[in-house]
Parts: C-alpha cells; structure tokens; sequence
DNA sequence: CGGCAACTTCAGTCATAACTGAAGGTACTG
DNA sequence: CAGTACCTTCAGTTATGACTGAAGTTGCCG
C-alpha cells in the first residue's frame, strides 16, 4: 500500500519542534534533576514550560518531549505540588494549560521552602527523637548523641537562615547578591 | 544495674550490632540521601562512620549493614572521591580503616565544593553556550535567550555567593549563624 | 441524550540503578 | 614461596522507579 501525504497539521496541533538552543537547555536540565532527586521527564517539562513563552496544554507537552501523555499527566500534577508550575486557562480553548514561574529567585524560594516541608522538618524531627532516645540510653550513647545533636543544631541553623530569606520581603532578596565582599563583616565583631 | 563485662570481643570480628538510636539515624540518613541524589547505601555507610568513635574496616561495615562487602567497597570509594571519608590507618591491622569527618560546617563546606564543580560549573558552561547561541539565531530565539541568561545571572550570583563562604576562615562560618534578624540590615542602603 | 474531547488512573512493561558473588590481583607472613 | 587476608573488578541478577497504553471518568456541545 502506497502511503502518500503526511499529516496537513491542522490548527491546535502543529508541529511541535524544539530550537537546537531550547532541546540542549531542556536535556541539561533534565540532567540536572536526576542528579537532585528529580524525575528526568518531570525537570524537563518544566524547563520546557520556563522557556515557553506561552502556556502550553498537556498534549502537545508530550508531543513536544515524545512522551506518553499520561506522563505528562502525572508529571505536571508533580510540578503543580512543588507550587512552580500552573494552569493558565486559556479563552475558547477547553484544554488546561500550563505555564512555569518566571521569577528564578521566587522559584528558588518556592522550593526550598518545599524541599524544607518534605525533607528537613521531618528529619529535625527524627534527629530531635535520636538525641532524646539516646540520653534515655545511657552513657553507651554518649558518643552519637553528640554527634546527632551536632547534626541537628547545623540543621536548625540553617533552617533558621532560610526562614530570614523566606521572610525578606519579595523584592529584597535579589539585593543579598550583592554580598560581594560584604559576607566578612557579618562576623561578630 | 548489673553491669557485667561486655563482650570479650575476639579481635577484629566481633559482633556488629547496631543501638536502636544508631538504626534510626541511619536509616533516616540514607532515606535523605535517596531524595538527594545520593545512593542509598553510600549514604548509610557515611552515617554509620559519622556514628562510630573509631575508624571501621570495610568488612565490619559489610556485616553492620547487611551488604555485600564489594558494595561497600565500591560506596567508600565513592565517599572517598566527595572527600567527607578517608583511610585511616590502624597499627597492627592490615586492613583498611574509614572514618568520617567529624565536622559538620566543614563538612557541608566540603560538599557544596564537589557539587559545585560536578553541578554548578558544567551548568553555567552549558547555559552560556545556550545564550551565545541564541544570539547567533536570531529574534526568534529572543524570549528563550532571555530566560536563559536570567537562569545563567541567578546561578553565577549563588555561585559567587558560595565562594564567599568558601573562603571564610575555617572557623568564621559558624558565625554565620549568628545572623538571625540581621539579613535584613545587609541590603543595599 | 449521544458522541466526543480532555484528562486521569492504573496494571503491566521497560529501563536503569543497585547489588551480589565469584574471580583475580596484591602483598604480607610464616 | 605457598598460603592467607584483604581489596577490587565485573558479569550477571535483582530491585526500583519510570513510562506506556488501555480503560475509565467527567463534562461539554450539538
């Protein structure tokens, strides 16, 4: 059987091509994620949806990215629950779109102020509980109660750190850049 | 409380039981590793040495941890090459001995090093090909090469950031810490 | 109300990372 | 210099997490 004429492309889903410059940013950053605990395909939808002008509906994500698209599905929800990604509606069109924060230093705020709920909160927790069970353990314990409670006041401390970042006022935490040379003369003195 | 005599300990290998306290922080410990990119196992190993008073050969760690002595092997190696576990040589023992460093401030020092020349580094070089890039293709690449170069600004501002912390006096950092309710003095003005 | 489009869920498949045990190298030791 | 202890490497296996496609749900639209 002769196959002729491709596919004419007819309005919403065109051909979804990647500039050479979007597809080396996008696999970098995909890279990026695994390295952090991220899902490769989730990190790549959202450099994808970062260097996307517009918001863009699920479908043509997948087709983007050629994956599945209950992929997308899932991985979108994932972005949703990282509060860096969201719906856009979009007039006359019944599909949910999807737009990234633009803002890197609100984004960057934004996750760790996740990454804080998720990972250090519940382990200042367990640490607080391994120091108290190993006072109640006896001297046999002295050791690594130390050395977890060392561990838990660093993490305190920074916990302490991000919660003066969280709470600057939106604007102002770009300013902290300007640090150069200024971190000295925070020292006590 | 009948204090009795501890076990004989027959040399090199005895008994290797962990205290309920030691289980805890380890597992939690290598459940953070997990969703930081960090291989379990590796991570378990570096919490058991954080632990332990006395450098440990590889084999009591294989038998503490329930794994195969060639994984530990292969996970101190990997310790080795963050620089938060070295060989340290015991007399009359031809085995090898690992501890951790102890220090948490130099620790985290030590780390955000590695991650930066495995991470960040490669990023930034890859992001301002990305820009340059863009340039050369045009207007139509305009919006991309912006949100690009914003990521590319915010990367190389926590980068600068970090190498202030770097090169702080070993014992400056803590200090650091000391900044609570001060951030907000530091910005411009 | 039937049909369709958008979206989600989930059971099964697939890819990758992690782990093991056997084999081999090295160097001490009697 | 044979035997042993220690360590590493690697081919093969296992476990984990990621991904797919089919089936199901919802709600719009004619």
């Amino acid at each position: 059987m002769t196959e002729v004429a491709e596919v004419p492309a007819v309005s919403k889903d065109s051909k979804p091509a990647l500039s050479p410059v979007a597809q080396k940013f996008i696999l970098h950053w995909g890279e990026m994620g695994t390295r952090w605990g991220v899902n490769r395909t989730v990190a790549q939808i959202h450099a994808l949806l970062y260097l996307s002008q517009r918001p863009m509906p699920a479908d043509e994500i997948a087709d983007t990215l050629a994956v599945a698209r209950s992929n997308v599905s899932t991985s979108l929800r994932e972005l949703q629950g990282w509060r860096i990604v969201r719906v856009a509606p979009i007039l006359g069109d019944r599909r949910q779109h999807f737009e990234s924060m633009k803002d890197i230093w609100e984004m960057f705020r934004v996750i760790l102020d996740e990454r804080k709920k998720r990972e250090i909160d519940p382990t200042i927790r367990v640490l607080g509980e391994c120091v108290a069970e190993a006072g109640k353990a006896g001297p046999s314990e002295a050791y690594a109660r130390e050395r977890i409670n060392e561990m838990l006041e660093f993490i305190a401390s920074m916990d302490t750190l991000f919660q003066e970042f969280q709470h600057l006022p939106p604007t102002a935490a770009r300013g902290l850049i300007k640090l150069r040379g200024r971190v000295k003369k925070l020292l006590p003195g």
